[in-house]
RNA sequence: GUCCCGUUCGUCUAGAGGCCUAGGACGGCGCCCUCUCACGGCGCUAACAGGGGUUCGAAUCCCCUACGGGACGCCA
């Protein structure tokens, strides 16, 4: 039923609430890898728990993947769709004797857990039903499907991250691939997925590794071809634990609202656990063209915010500037063109100095206030009596300007020079004046971003206040 | 507990037997630039988990120990 392209990868999120940053970085290397080298890249919702899943977030994690910019090819295959197949291939193993009722109910199961647990013995379920007559079935128990896995030798796994990987098949039971119920479980519809769809190579999280083996075993039980396997490490918190939210943002969208940039996270989430060479900031096309599975780490890493907004603000300032107008004009609900235009203005400055877009929004703001401004404790300290003579003056001198870049910075020195000051004795009062605070992108390119008027207007209000 | 995996500066990594008195980046600290804050530039800080081998030579290969992580469901 497939067409086997020379490379297909899949990202196989199950729908349980957010796309977390572990998994953003799988779909990310999946994506990469596809494109690197001409292949596909496929997105597949495993949604076979119907209690968990919801419509909500199988949404959430297509907002995360569009907001990354990470494209899939084709149609989204929801694994729930496709049960008749499962319980198809299941009941042909049946029938191929590659597969087996088994009678045991959950009680018994657990009890047998319990006793091993009691007794310090590691658990390997034989069921007994392997090979018992199916005639001496209890009537009243409805039984599972399981998978007759070999008892004998190892299973191998040629891992592209982990490498060569083999455990002994004692140490692996008879998987349940039918559920009494007769859904299939998740751990065997993936292979039948994988298989349908013609994925070639399976990248995934560290933690599926152990979980590679009783796949193998499926693949190898239906004789079908086994895909490629690497599994990659898991991102731990900055203290080396799993991540969780006590960590920080973990969801993809969560980061979104503090503000940084997909191509930020992006490339850091891409340079943590594979690098190349020295390159620190590598953009996605460069990403298609350097990224391959076999420089990905076999060990986990930490996530360090502190790096994530390091790159973020180097994206900031490469971002077009229109852009960042509209990220600030959403965040502050701007709605007057007057004020948009004083925005638009002073991007190039503000842009230069903010790591984040929240941090980017909280500098314009200003923008946007009225007078009088509201001064912050270090801008009130500023606006003494003789600041506010020197600011009288200002403005009498700024009022004969013209609103030039050139004309300001002419006028501005030469008043510094007239009054024996150090231009900075003259830009402190102005900006504090202006934005109510002692930090903004150099005082002419916020005096013209403010315009005439409006600079005027609050420089007097200053002098009054 | 059992099985599996991992371990280079605080963090992300470079490093595939001699190029390593271990390189880069983030962070931290200091200096320069400077109208503030940033950017940028320069410098400093700081690591091969420990122990045995193999070898003329080991961060790189092998073994053991310690520590960390993951998996052990009719969950995904």
């Amino acid at each position: 039923m497939t067409i086997r392209t020379p490379i297909r990868t899949r990202f196989a999120p199950s729908p349980t609430g957010l796309l977390h940053i572990g998994g953003a970085r799988t779909a990310l290397f999946n994506d990469l890898f596809a494109r690197h080298h001409g292949g596909e890249f496929l997105l597949r919702i495993e949604d076979t728990d119907r209690e968990r899943s919801t419509d909500a977030a199988t949404q959430v994690i297509l907002e995360g993947l569009e907001w990354l910019g990470i494209r899939h090819d084709g149609q989204t295959v929801f694994q729930s769709t496709r049960q008749t197949r499962h319980a198809e291939v299941a009941w042909q193993m049946l029938e191929a004797g590659t597969a087996y009722r088994c009678y045991l109910s959950p009680a018994e199961l657990t009890a047998m857990r319990e006793l091993a647990a009691a007794e310090k013995r590691p658990f390997r379920l034989v069921s007994p039903w392997r090979d018992r007559d199916p005639a001496k079935a209890p009537a009243d128990v409805k039984p599972v499907l399981r998978l007759r896995a070999p008892r004998e030798g190892e299973t191998v796994l040629q891992d592209l991250v982990q490498g060569e990987v083999r455990v002994a098949n004692t140490e692996l039971d008879d998987m349940i691939i039918l559920r009494s119920d007769g859904t299939p479980t998740y751990m065997f519809a993936v292979v039948v997925d994988d298989h349908d769809m013609g994925v070639t190579h399976v990248i995934r999280g560290d933690d599926h590794l152990t979980n590679a083996f009783r796949q193998i075993q499926v693949f190898q039980a239906n004789g079908w071809d086994l895909p490629r396997f690497g599994h990659i490490p898991l991102i731990h918190g900055a203290d080396g634990a799993k991540l969780s939210k006590r960590h920080g943002a973990v969801s993809v969208l969560e980061f979104r609202e503090q503000g940084f940039l997909p191509e930020a996270l992006c490339n850091y989430l891409l340079r943590l656990g594979w690098g190349h060479g020295d390159t620190e900031i590598i953009n996605r096309e460069d990403a298609i063209r350097l990224f391959d599975i076999d420089g990905v780490g076999r060990a986990a890493s930490r996530m360090d915010y502190a790096k994530l907004t390091h790159l973020n603000a180097h994206y900031i300032r490469q971002a077009d500037d229109e852009r960042l107008v509209g990220e600030v004009v959403a965040r502050l609900k701007l709605s007057d063109p007057v004020v948009i235009d004083r925005v638009r203005t002073l991007m190039p400055g503000l842009k230069e100095r903010a790591r984040t877009l929240v941090e980017l929004a909280a500098a314009a703001a200003f923008l946007a206030a009225t007078v009088p401004l509201a001064f912050d404790v270090k801008a009130a300290a500023l606006l003494t009596d003789d600041a506010k003579a020197l600011l009288g003056e200002i403005a009498t001198t700024l009022a004969a300007t013209p609103f030039t870049r050139d004309d300001l910075n002419a006028t501005l020195h030469a008043l510094a020079e007239r009054t024996g000051r150090k231009l900075g004795q003259i830009a402190q009062p102005i900006r504090a004046a202006l934005t109510g605070s002692t930090t903004s992108p150099p005082i002419d390119a916020t005096l013209l971003a403010l315009g005439q008027t409006e600079s005027l207007a609050r420089i007097r209000a200053a002098i009054a206040g």
